[in-house]
DNA sequence: AAGAGGCCCTGATAGC
DNA sequence: TGCTATCAGGGCCTCT
């Protein structure tokens, strides 16, 4: 499921509705996520108020008062669904991004608070919860990532540099999170069909104003996505306003053999594995 | 040492 | 109550 935008559109979902409130029970059903579960998370989290939910690339940052605290990533196929407690005193499903109904299998973790708890989905289990104790065992996790797309540090000279004589394709250098942080595989074809660029281009082969085009779109397109509440790819059924949007506006991601959405282009849309992931781009006008 | 490919896992869908 | 192959929004690890 998510790249920055939609992980970023949890993050404001959670931070309405858990920031603030204390941990007052930690279930863990199954522990076999990407990473075994620590064994002292549930001691790690109870009794915690969290103080604040950040978002680094594509990870969820929950911060207790006391500078510790956990992160989350939801790998491809994580969801995180919230449960209020009625007058009954019994848990009814909440509307949550992107998962208005509580799934019956693969909610792996419960994580309570008063009146109000979430709970963690994932089928594939290509997630992860990880605990930290400090700022500095914080930082540490993301010591090697490169900036997200929105940074000061995410500018042409670094663009430049870092695609300097490399034979990767340009495709994979947006997937590549040591690069820049955030981009999957979804945007990563939009932004290079907004740029222009094939996606089989090798990056030393891209000039000045293909990488002033890459620093333009990245950002742009991230930000349109973060606007519509992400992408939401699988079709639910009961859908309702929370779910992101921005497939809808997708100009090459599963348009495969459609037309070239570009108003004077005649193209059509092709598919090409690179490196085992689809890419999705327009022939005639991504040069 | 940069870059490619396998692999972790389940579910939806298409084709037979 | 079919079966099988393919593909899916990520990224770690190994091999060359």
């Amino acid at each position: 499921m998510p790249e920055l935008p939609e992980v970023e559109i949890v993050r404001q979902s959670l931070e309405k509705k858990v920031r603030d409130k204390i941990i007052q029970k930690v279930l863990i059903k199954n522990r076999n996520l990407r990473f075994k579960i620590q064994s002292n998370f549930q001691k790690h989290l109870l009794k915690k108020r969290i103080k604040k939910i950040d978002r680094f690339s594509k990870y969820i940052i929950i911060t207790f008062e006391d500078s510790s605290g956990f992160i989350i990533h939801l790998g491809m196929s994580g969801t995180i669904h919230l449960l209020h407690i009625n007058k009954k005193n019994i848990y009814t499903n909440s509307s949550f991004y992107n998962s208005p109904i509580l799934p019956k299998k693969h909610n792996h973790i419960e994580i309570e608070f008063e009146k109000i708890k979430i709970i963690y989905n994932d089928p594939r289990r290509f997630g992860y919860f990880l605990t930290f104790n400090n700022k500095l065992e914080l930082n540490k996790k993301f010591l090697h990532f490169g900036p997200e797309p929105f940074s000061e540090a995410f500018n042409l000279k670094y663009i430049l540099k870092h695609l300097k004589n490399k034979e990767k394709n340009i495709k994979n250098f947006l997937l590549d999170q040591k690069f820049v942080s955030g981009i999957g595989n979804i945007y990563a074809s939009e932004i290079l069909f907004y740029s222009k660029i094939n996606p089989s281009r090798k990056a030393k082969n891209l000039n000045k104003n293909d990488c002033k085009k890459i620093l333009f779109n990245s950002k742009l397109v991230l930000k349109m996505a973060i606007k519509k509440g992400g992408s939401t790819i699988q079709n639910f059924q009961n859908v309702n306003g929370k779910i992101g949007s921005f497939q809808k506006n997708f100009k090459v991601y599963q348009r495969e053999n459609l037309k070239c959405i570009e108003p004077k282009c005649s193209g059509f849309i092709k598919k090409k594995i690179i490196s085992n992931r689809s890419s999705f781009f327009c022939n005639y006008c991504q040069k």
